[in-house]
DNA sequence: TTGGGCACTTACCAAAAGGTGCATACTTGT
DNA sequence: ACAAGTATGCACCTTTTGGTAAGTGCCCAA
């Protein structure tokens, strides 16, 4: 249903694609990928492994700061039963273990560059928004005590 | 903070590399990006306004199944708030509103092609995935039972 | 013997995101 | 008179997500 390239084809005004999606689950491709790659570290953690950072556990977890043990774990685990990463056990004493990119993460990645792009861009547009959103919400908040 | 480079610690062995746009590596803007489109019905309202589809309140609603009025209006608010979208109020009565993107949301919208492209052409495996990533988070449920 | 690094794991808790349902004020159609 | 449609607002609740702190078993170096 949802081909994407529709997005952009600013085309006389079709009528209504009545949303007729979620075949398997999903309303359109960009509704799959977006909840593949949401979650807190998972760009930073496909942002180092991309570009051949570090690429074991500890180093990782050095590299990213302030993420805890059990989250970067927990997204590396389902980094990798989404099929993005790999994840290799040298199975030595001390424990020896290192994450890289599948195929298909390495081509979500170029998928992903022109969002890196776009945010690049508007950088100074998106941190401005998000400091006025935020000075809001903590006025709300200090409302109610 | 939307600036991936914050993130790394200068420190180790492991030099971080700069963060400038190397093929298949990420920009410092994904971050930015991901926190503007993120939200459970900002990729559908994304792709009906970039096509033209519908643009009034009543159809947008009317169109994108099983959205509540709270979650599209709050939706289209943040929206709104970011620059991607315009809302325009005719104060008629009854109430006449229409919503449509702006040169940033449609730049936005370019950018988004590729990662709509990459969801199409692996839903296949990303649906698997999701599908026995649910089987087994409901049977862990049912064991607490 | 104590302390550290390795790669995790678990239990518990707080915050954020999302959902339900009712209410507004005004008009047109029956 | 009454229902239905217009675009929202608000109170309350549940689900999801993220975070903290502690512990696991193993080894090495001081």
């Amino acid at each position: 249903m949802s081909d994407p390239s529709d997005l952009i084809s600013n085309q006389p005004p079709p009528p209504v694609p009545a949303c007729t999606p979620t075949l398997p689950g999903f309303t359109c491709g960009l509704d799959a990928t977006l909840r593949v790659i949401a979650g807190k570290w998972k760009p930073l953690i496909h942002y180092f492994l991309a570009q051949g950072g570090p690429t074991r556990y500890g180093e990782l977890r050095r590299a990213i700061r302030d993420v805890s043990d059990k989250m970067l774990i927990q997204q590396l685990k389902e980094l990798e039963a989404d099929g993005l990463v790999k994840r290799t056990d040298y199975k030595e004493i001390p424990p020896r273990v290192d994450y890289s990119l599948t195929p298909l993460g390495v081509s979500l990645a170029q998928a992903l560059v022109p969002l890196c792009t776009w945010g690049t861009e508007n950088m100074a547009e998106v941190t401005r928004v998000f400091a006025q959103r935020e000075a809001w919400n903590s006025m709300r908040k200090q409302q109610v005590d």
